[in-house]
DNA sequence: TATTGTTATACTCTATAACTATA
DNA sequence: TATAGTTATAGAGTATAACAATA
């Protein structure tokens, strides 16, 4: 038996069939709680109870920092999110969700990480092969780092 | 031997991991050709040789047809696509890549298939494993539609 | 009457550059 | 001097509503 095509190449391809129905979803979760797609993101990126200076969160959010000034603005004005002082830096502030944030965070993480019908109607051991490559694909990722 | 979590679950969790690295891939290839990565998907989206009316576009695109007047207006601009009339409907106006358009869109879609390090480094037969999965798991779309 | 694409409007995201206040 | 965040600016994406041409 041999393959016809490369097989990386079907399967990455197939993976952005997947990525485009998740597209979607983040689209219409945002537009439910009455936020653009990004300040959804902004949000996600936040860990409850942590606190991150908005340097940081400009890179996760793979924007200019003058950006983040704005999209932060409009998470505060919202009372998702507040800014603190550092205790160490007085130029940096230091982002962290409010009780709110916090709700409509895990509420929203929680939706965002239900698997979609395409791979909830695997059969099991389907479900564990492709969770068993994947952990290799992403330790692949880790070792390269080292 | 049992799973310490729902295999599905974890799975996608692991998928958007690498569904982020794409993100960052889309967004550099974008500015390398002086385009917005919504420019490049709309590229990217007609099928070089045929022809797409623009409502149509719109619905790739998961946008409004407003938005879609400007995006157009940008790449006609750029010699990348062309307005033609519709032979049957004198409302409808049909999209077509000009031959620089469809050199731009070979180019990028091929890179864009290039399967990232992540799945390039497993194994062949865990490449194969993986594409089998996500085979299914297309399938099971195809399946529930009909 | 309904549909396709456009225009007008208002808001958000985006990068660049100049600025403030810190370090 | 360098860095964190802001502001100013200009361009692009976004939805809504109103519109023209056509069906």
């Amino acid at each position: 038996m041999y393959d016809s095509k490369d097989p990386a190449g079907e399967a990455w391809e197939l993976m952005f069939e997947l990525f485009k129905g998740m597209k979607r979803e983040r689209m219409n979760l945002a537009q439910e709680y009455g936020l653009s797609p990004m300040q959804l993101f902004a949000i996600g990126s936040l860990e409850p109870g942590e606190e991150m200076p908005m340097s940081s969160l400009a890179e996760t959010l793979l924007c200019d920092a003058s950006n983040v000034t704005g999209i932060v603005d409009r998470l505060e004005a919202r009372g998702l999110l507040e800014r603190r002082a550092a205790a160490h830096d007085r130029r940096v502030k230091l982002l962290a969700l409010t009780e709110a944030g916090v709700r409509l965070r895990d509420e929203a993480t929680h939706r965002l990480a239900i698997p979609p019908p395409e791979i909830a109607g695997l059969s099991r051991a389907d479900q564990r092969a492709l969770r068993d490559v994947l952990r290799q694909a992403i330790a692949q990722r880790e070792m390269k780092a080292a």
